[in-house]
DNA sequence: TGTACACTTGAGCATTTGCTCATATGTTCA
DNA sequence: TGAACATATGAGCAAATGCTCAAGTGTACA
């Protein structure tokens, strides 16, 4: 391709040489892909607050029992939440304090714009 | 619908009463959905040790200029780069430390997983 | 002014995503 | 054991995404 021009050889070498691994580049855009859609982050957000069951996540928003399950199982899939039985219900809880951290960071990086 | 069952309507209530603004909800995970391609990550990684021009980003990806100058745009729109100007080259750089800190607490979360 | 360079933008397309419906699994209790 | 409940999973589909190609800006310098 000649479709590179304007390349400042020297920056780019130094970048390539101090750039994390690709494997982490991956595996932190698969984090915030997960956190990236409002029906899971809205998830997350009330199980900040208190750990449901599906049922009572599903009530909270506009999709079906099926749909929530689905999406449960991505945040589980990535450790976002955790699950506890009891009996027949399944409750979900948030796996770590990360995911309140980054929420938080979020939260903050918006109140800075106007 | 007769989809909700097990609905424990006390626990859903105080998830009401405490959930955050539907409006911030949507707006974090806008911000989340922006950093969660592995393309636009790679760029905010490179861009994290230094300020580059689009020439650079695209010789350190595997997509066209057309590409990077696209997600640069979607960078830009959420406030994640910002841009300068020298005569014909634009420079692009992380425009607030915030994202730097989010980077970091999701490394942090991978790394607590096995 | 006009040509070349650096980047941007719009159209179009293959792939991915998020949802619902139907069906399957797992647990309790009569 | 079997019926009922709570959740999970698979198929399928409309909408969104990420890329490329082609054409459009904006800047510099002859």
């Amino acid at each position: 391709m000649k479709t590179e021009c304007c390349v400042n050889q020297e920056n780019v070498d130094i970048v390539i040489e101090k750039l994390i691994d690709e494997d982490d580049i991956v595996d932190i855009s698969e984090i915030f892909k997960i956190l990236g859609d409002p029906t899971r982050m809205r998830i997350v957000a009330a199980l900040r607050i208190k750990e449901l069951c599906v049922g009572d996540i599903a009530a909270l928003m506009e999709i079906s029992l099926s749909g929530v399950s689905h999406q449960l199982r991505l945040l589980k899939n990535s450790r976002i939440v955790k699950t506890r039985r009891d009996g027949k219900m399944m409750y979900y809880s948030l796996d770590d304090d990360h995911i309140i951290a980054l929420i938080d960071v979020a939260l903050d990086h918006l109140k800075h714009e106007r």
